[in-house]
RNA sequence: GGCGAGAUAGCUCAGAUGGUUAGAGCGCAUGAUUCAUAAUCAUGAGGUCCGGGGUUCAAUUCCCCGUCUCGCUACCA
């Protein structure tokens, strides 16, 4: 860990541009990441904080191709929608750029060609599909085909999305090229590979022993790759969306989103300034990665090997990254439309970006997956911003108002308890520093919430409104040392709530936001005017949260009616095609679960001609005991597979629902085994 | 199944290197108060610290075995 560093560098990760920005991503990476370079800046330290689109990728051509559109549209809508939202939630990037900007394209090609100059890649050929119209290699999404489990004819190269099964594109049966519909050839080509094998034993020991004090849930998380072994990962890939592999006879190939993305930090560094260098080269300069735990890999054993590789990098200091937040309960979706997108949040709640800051923060996913609801942003508005914060700060500037005209009183005679509550403020002012210099945000939101508690306990302790009847001098000191603690108070809070504290900051007519004055029992001097207090918060009513969870019930509701429309039916076939199945309704003798697996069942029917083994993904949903003696529908002329060493002689039918809920079709009365179903 | 993370008051979470009555905020109850957005302040109730073993004079904290949740991974004819 670097102590005293003359610079930091801060990324955030870069959000991938196929879709908009929710409270998920908030929570997990941009808030944080806002807090933390706001504290450093108002600290007076050097920082630039960088972020900006992820562009490249299969899933953007994916969307392009269904919209109709290029992936250059695709990416340029949700640039847009994107580095709006950062802006209008008061998330300070000193530059949000985008890799398909030119000097990304110049900055990956540069760093691709400096690890191919040092040889450091590996070169592999292998055979892959071609479309010979389209000239050009398909990736697994750019082929479909029958899903040799479950006959779907239209499932994906890299999976069936009716069965869920993970496939190879060679897998498939009748391949098809999404592109020109032509049946693609297999053809050779050759891939640049990063030998991740190579770097194991460095990175156990930057990783595992120079860094134990990343957060466990990092720290575990890479543990555990490099425990499992690792892998060369292909750098390269076979697609035209993306930066060209700057090397003679790569035409057709781009740089894999992986690599090309984290580059990016170092593309948008250059764009921001010609002196990225020294943020990038000089061991002097801390860097920190803000990320979810999706990127735990890339940012903590990827990326520094590339960085370690190239050689004249630095590597990141710490890599904070979070968990995941739920929405009432619920996996954030951006496919169900199960989330808080923030361009309707503010629609519903103009103006109140700092609530949802304060309340993603509060309630930030730091050491384990949490869960957003209505109800606790309600709360914690009503019972915490509104109560304790806005509260103190104006009673403090009403009384001011009212027995002062607006003018700081001066501060007389302290007594004890006076010196004690203004010591409280430093001492508070550190407790907030350290636990945002150790990443703990709660904790350092909570402490800095303890400064407007010890605000409205000091009122309440001397009880101005009682002592001004008889000793107008001492309720100026009281008020005096209340107006402190309010002016500490927009320093202290400001990383957090940025727009109120701003406002606070324009209430008392002061524009101090620099975190070492923070601390002080004088920052606001005698006879300095404050301006007529408006009030920084507002109460959240019932009825504008019920708001919210009425539309999140109907989109639960248009979610299950979506499920429910049926998919398309298969092409026709003939009579003969359905003949040529024997379906047979069988009992099951004997189930056992097959040991090391989650879903596979080894079971034993009695179809009435034989007794016969059958291995079955049904485990999840079914108790091997609970199941003994059902009679059930059975392929029985379906060719033998070998499944985990257990030949498989069969195929139970069963209904699957959209949620991979499965249940047994059987007959609606015992019949005979071996009765024929057609 | 393997690996990682988590499981502590009604809710959301803290609890370095094991040590007297396990903490905070919110919620709840009671009291005080009225400057303040029916806000504040004080006090209190509420916890087999997931279960079971073990190490130890002593375990929420360490070890082992389970259970449940989340993620990665294998498997789903």
């Amino acid at each position: 860990m670097i102590k005293n560093p003359a610079r930091y560098l801060v990324t955030s990760a870069l959000p991938y541009a196929n879709g908009p920005i929710h409270i998920g991503h908030l929570a997990g990476v941009y808030i944080p990441s806002d807090i933390y370079t706001r504290f450093l800046r108002s600290a007076g330290r050097e920082v630039i904080h960088i972020c900006g689109s992820d562009e490249h990728g299969v899933p953007i051509t994916l969307k392009a191709r269904n919209e109709g559109i290029t992936p250059q549209e695709v990416v340029d809508r949700y640039h847009a929608i994107n580095k709006k939202a950062f802006e209008d939630f008061g998330i300070t990037f000193d530059i949000y750029s985008r890799t398909s900007s030119e000097i990304h394209y110049e900055t990956a090609s540069e760093f691709f060609r400096q690890l191919y100059d040092k040889d450091i890649f590996i070169e592999k050929s292998s055979n892959q599909y071609y479309d010979e119209e389209a000239a050009c290699f398909l990736a697994d999404r750019y082929i479909t085909g029958t899903c040799p489990h479950c006959g779907n004819e239209n499932a994906y190269g890299d999976q069936c999305e009716k069965c869920g099964t993970s496939l190879n594109a060679t897998d498939l049966i009748n391949p098809r090229s999404v592109i020109s519909g032509s049946k693609p050839v297999m053809k050779e080509t050759r891939h640049w590979f990063l030998p991740l094998d190579k770097y194991e034993g460095w990175l156990r020991q930057w990783i595992l022993e120079d860094h134990t004090e990343w957060k466990s849930n990092v720290y575990g998380q890479c543990k555990s790759w490099l425990d499992a072994g690792l892998q060369p990962r292909a750098v390269s890939r076979d697609l035209d969306w993306g930066v060209p592999v700057p090397v003679e006879g790569a035409e057709g190939k781009v740089l894999y989103v992986w690599f090309d993305a984290p580059i990016g930090y170092i593309s948008a560094t250059r764009e921001l300034t010609p002196e990225w260098e020294k943020y990038w080269k000089d061991p002097e300069t801390k860097m920190v990665h803000f990320i979810g735990k999706d990127n735990i890999v890339f940012h903590c054993i990827i990326f520094p090997t590339m960085l370690r590789a190239e050689g004249s990098y630095i590597l990141p200091d710490n890599v904070p990254a979070n968990e995941f937040l739920n929405l009432e309960n619920d996996k954030i979706s951006t496919s169900r439309n199960w989330a808080v997108w923030l361009h309707e949040y503010l629609q519903n709640f103009p103006g109140q970006q700092d609530v949802l800051r304060y309340t993603l923060c509060a309630n930030a996913p730091e050491a384990k997956d949490n869960d957003f609801t209505w109800k606790d942003f309600q709360a914690r508005n009503n019972n915490e911003l509104v109560a304790v914060l806005g509260n103190f700060v104006n009673r403090a500037l009403v009384l001011t108002d009212k027995y002062f005209n607006g003018s700081v009183p001066a501060r007389g005679a302290t007594d004890e308890y006076d010196r004690e509550v203004l010591s409280q403020i430093s001492l508070l002012k550190e407790k907030v520093e350290t636990a945002l210099e150790g990443y703990r945000f709660r904790e350092a939101l909570k402490e800095a919430m303890n400064l407007a508690r010890l605000g409205n306990k000091y009122l309440a302790d001397t009880e101005p409104w009682k002592v001004i009847k008889n000793d107008p001098e001492r309720v100026k000191t009281i008020l005096n040392i209340s107006l402190q603690i309010t002016a500490n108070l927009a320093i202290i809070l400001d990383p957090f709530l940025p727009f109120s504290m701003e406002r606070l900051r324009e209430g008392i007519n002061s524009n101090e936001s620099r975190w070492s004055m923070a601390g002080s029992d004088s920052l606001l001097p005698e006879g300095h005017s404050i301006n007529t207090p408006s009030l920084l918060f507002r109460k959240i009513e019932d009825d504008e949260i019920e708001r919210e969870v009425k539309r999140l019930l109907q989109t639960k509701k248009d979610n299950e009616d979506n499920s429910s429309s049926a998919s398309p039916a298969k092409e026709n076939i003939t009579f003969d095609d359905f003949s040529r199945l024997d379906i047979r309704t069988a009992t099951i003798t004997e189930a056992v679960k097959v040991p090391k697996t989650k879903k596979l069942l080894k079971l034993t029917l009695d179809t009435g001609i034989d007794h016969r083994t059958v291995v079955s993904g049904i485990a999840e949903y079914f108790e091997p005991e609970a199941i003994v003696g059902r009679q059930v529908a059975l392929v029985i002329n379906l060719a033998p597979r070998e499944i985990k060493g257990i030949e498989s002689q069969g195929m139970i039918l069963m209904a699957e629902d959209k949620d991979g809920k499965l249940v047994f079709v059987q007959p609606s009365d015992r019949v005979t085994d071996g009765s024929e179903i057609r």
